[in-house]
DNA sequence: ACATTTGATATGTAGAACATATAAACATTA
DNA sequence: TAATGTTTATATGTTCTACATATCAAATGT
């Protein structure tokens, strides 16, 4: 019945607006409140805590922040716990991000990202499959970054072990047509369509993956 | 220290590759593994159950179950807690999965869905405005639902009142030139390029609004 | 052979006690 | 007076004990 706590105290949070900082009641105020034991409502706290609603200080009491809505995904967000459904789910939502990305790039894209962009492009590609793979994240994430949306960067990082999880099951990493440096290319002086139809081109390996399922 | 206790009992989790059913140490021989008292490892696993880690029966013990991912996620992603920066990362998260399931679409769609699709489209637009956004929520909801992937569509779910709460802010609700029958006609007979396009069009307004952050 | 009772066991809840850190009030000194 | 050091009250952190409750499993009775 914690459960019961737990929900009380996030209405109670959102009924009564607080500012970030503010101080919640003391635990054995809230216990009596609720005719629960102060031990259940240290449970409720606690999750509370964890999820990154509330934070705890000596002597000031339970004071209430902005939460980390990433905070608590990013602990369950891993492969090896996760049911395979689930696990092609998330496969096809990172996917369908990254086929969503080209309208905020070129809202958002500066001479500077691009640059930088190639400069990472351009890193030799040789034979070793983990670098290939360090590779492909440090360009991709560049893609993320250059959105200026933390929210997203910070998701697209913790997607990754799942794409890794997903794409170690082949052997011989098979690369799209179009690679980084074309896309790069279409950035500077193509569309969007264009860029959107070049991406496309170099995730086709990973959609046709989603038929293996 | 419950945050320890949290930490290194997901760690077991993940190291022991549970399956799902399998039931975990009982609550006291982990404390005593652990060195600290029974209401601190409760406190560290109540946060498990809290994240769909774990679920816990009488007698049985607690067991190991697939995580709910979305779960935790569900409980802070409210637009009245957030600060205002994560609000517009999340909004604009929203618009980049829109104009990236158009790919998916294409992969997925069937003539049953589109003739559903078509029906809700249809559906007059009378001057009511909570109707209007009633209908804006059931045409876009089928076009997650039509991907197939209940996760996208269950974080679709979670997106709408962030979504609502920002729309809300304006009077007069902004049409897209391209609307929602368009995207059903385009969806029958056009290219996914030209999908992409409409459906940008549609989004224009919204896409507009990210500036005014 | 089947239904019922009983007991053992692991989680759920409660309450008291003490530890610890710290904000605020108070006292001390230059 | 202002700066600094000390005390004190207070709210969270942790532990321990006791009992409630549900349920699996074994013993018992029909």
């Amino acid at each position: 019945m914690a459960d019961i706590v737990e929900v009380k105290l996030i209405e109670f949070l959102k009924k009564k607006a607080f500012q970030p900082g503010d101080a919640l009641p003391k635990e054995l105020e809230m216990a009596e409140a609720l005719g629960v034991s102060r031990n259940v409502v240290r449970e409720g706290l606690s999750r509370l805590k964890m999820l990154g609603l509330i934070e705890s200080r000596k002597k000031r009491g339970m004071v209430f922040v902005h939460p980390d809505i990433l905070g608590s995904l990013e602990k369950v967000l891993d492969p090896i716990i996760m049911d395979d459904t689930t696990l092609k789910d998330i496969f096809e939502l990172r996917l369908v991000l990254e086929m969503g990305l080209s309208e905020l790039l070129y809202l958002k894209k500066t001479e500077k990202d691009i640059i930088e962009l190639e400069r990472i492009a351009k890193t030799q590609d040789t034979g070793d499959n983990t670098f290939r793979i360090k590779q492909e994240i440090a360009f991709h994430g560049k893609l993320y970054e250059m959105t200026g949306n933390e929210t997203l960067k910070r998701f697209q990082i913790m997607l990754l072990p799942i794409f890794g999880y997903v794409t170690a099951m082949e052997e011989q990493p098979i690369q799209g047509k179009t690679n980084h440096l074309d896309l790069v290319e279409i950035l500077k002086g193509g569309t969007k369509e264009d860029f959107s139809k070049a991406m496309l081109e170099h995730l086709a390996p990973h959609f046709n993956r989603l038929k293996d399922f």
